[in-house]
DNA sequence: CTTGAAAGTTCTCAAAAAGTTCACTATCCT
DNA sequence: AGGATAGTGAACTTTTTGAGAACTTTCAAG
């Protein structure tokens, strides 16, 4: 396990790599992470060697590479934001997503959507999603709601007065639904959408 | 069992490690539970560590790391489809969708996305895309571009004659930009997105 | 091939941060 | 009363870190 410095000095290294497309000298690293002595750097590096996260190709200058640790771990790296118009900006303190983490626990299922009903919320056809299973949700929640025992969706909740429900499907071609609450019934939340490409 | 504390400190710790992706020092941990003294923090990791529920990788700082009881496994069972109007409806031959498979692979990262360029694509701001890194991409695909070595955006791609290049921003407010193809480097594809909710 | 700047290496010193131990005290429960 | 649980604060040890200086190696221009 890596200490907080050392993380940081490897994630700087990960970043500038993949932006310039060869390693960062150790002054860069020092100036990128704001520490003053190239030793100090140095003994980081150092370290990361040793420990087996970072190589050096050969003796030389700009010679560090990443050793690519393809432990069956659940996690990526994490570069940063992207936005339109600027550099990969990095997010500090975070280096890895953990995906299985963020997406599994207990009582989850997932599905696959069909049909374009929540399109405006950024669920496609075909996207999977987590459900959470429970049977209380909170307004504003989106949710598998089951309608007379029969009809299973995914809509936004909302309830309204008079033990009445609003469905409402994210696709401003359909409307909102309204139903007494006894007629609905949740099965779950979602917590979690995912999507592969080719 | 372990006391109330014990189980305070306990969640303590895997809240914040999981936050952080570091262990916490003593002291943040009495921080976050409201204790003063490091002394009374340490008693309790001790406890907790001689019940076997957390361990410290090796003498040093926040080096603390939690037992893993249950081993996570990265799949969750795959109900069926959905769609407005019809019962959840079984999807024969797929009973499991191991998440970490349908993400993971070789020289893949993760960026968050910032803003709304892509989304008529169905990836929101705040999204967590996967990149699998590449120079090369086909027509239509969604890439990481980087133009004039400056800016990176995450557009769909096509190629026009006379070595141009056309970045199509999915959001139709946004008009498509046409580059030289000198201008443009592809820095990888889009191979997944996922978002998690609350 | 020489030369000098840039880069990497090695070292000592000091300080800060974190972990450990301990004596004393307080509260709750039986 | 007595034991289990818990908190405080101080003293102490260990680990991590940065600065800076001196040294060696690499690389390319002339």
């Amino acid at each position: 396990m890596l200490t907080i410095q050392q993380k940081r000095v490897l994630d700087f290294i990960r970043a500038f790599i993949h932006r310039h497309g060869h390693s960062p000298s150790l002054r860069e690293i020092g100036e990128g992470i704001d520490i003053q002595s190239r030793g100090a750097v140095h003994r980081h590096v150092q370290t990361l060697i040793g420990r087996g996260v970072l190589k050096r190709t050969r003796s030389g200058w700009r010679t560090l590479e990443l050793v690519e640790t393809d432990e069956a771990s659940s996690s990526l790296p994490l570069l940063g934001k992207i936005a339109a118009g600027r550099p990969i900006e990095a997010i500090p303190g975070h280096d890895e997503v953990n995906i299985a983490e963020m997406l599994l626990g207990e009582e989850r299922y997932v599905l696959q959507i069909e049909g374009d009903s929540m399109i405006d919320a950024g669920i496609l056809d075909g996207d999977l999603v987590v459900i959470q299973h429970t049977d209380t949700a909170n307004d504003g929640e989106i949710v598998v709601a089951l309608i007379d025992n029969q009809e299973a969706t995914l809509k936004r909740l909302f309830h309204l007065s008079g033990r009445r429900i609003k469905l409402v499907a994210e696709n401003h071609k359909l409307s909102p639904l309204i139903y007494p609450a006894d007629r609905v019934r949740i099965q779950g939340v979602l917590t979690g959408q995912l999507r592969s490409y080719r």
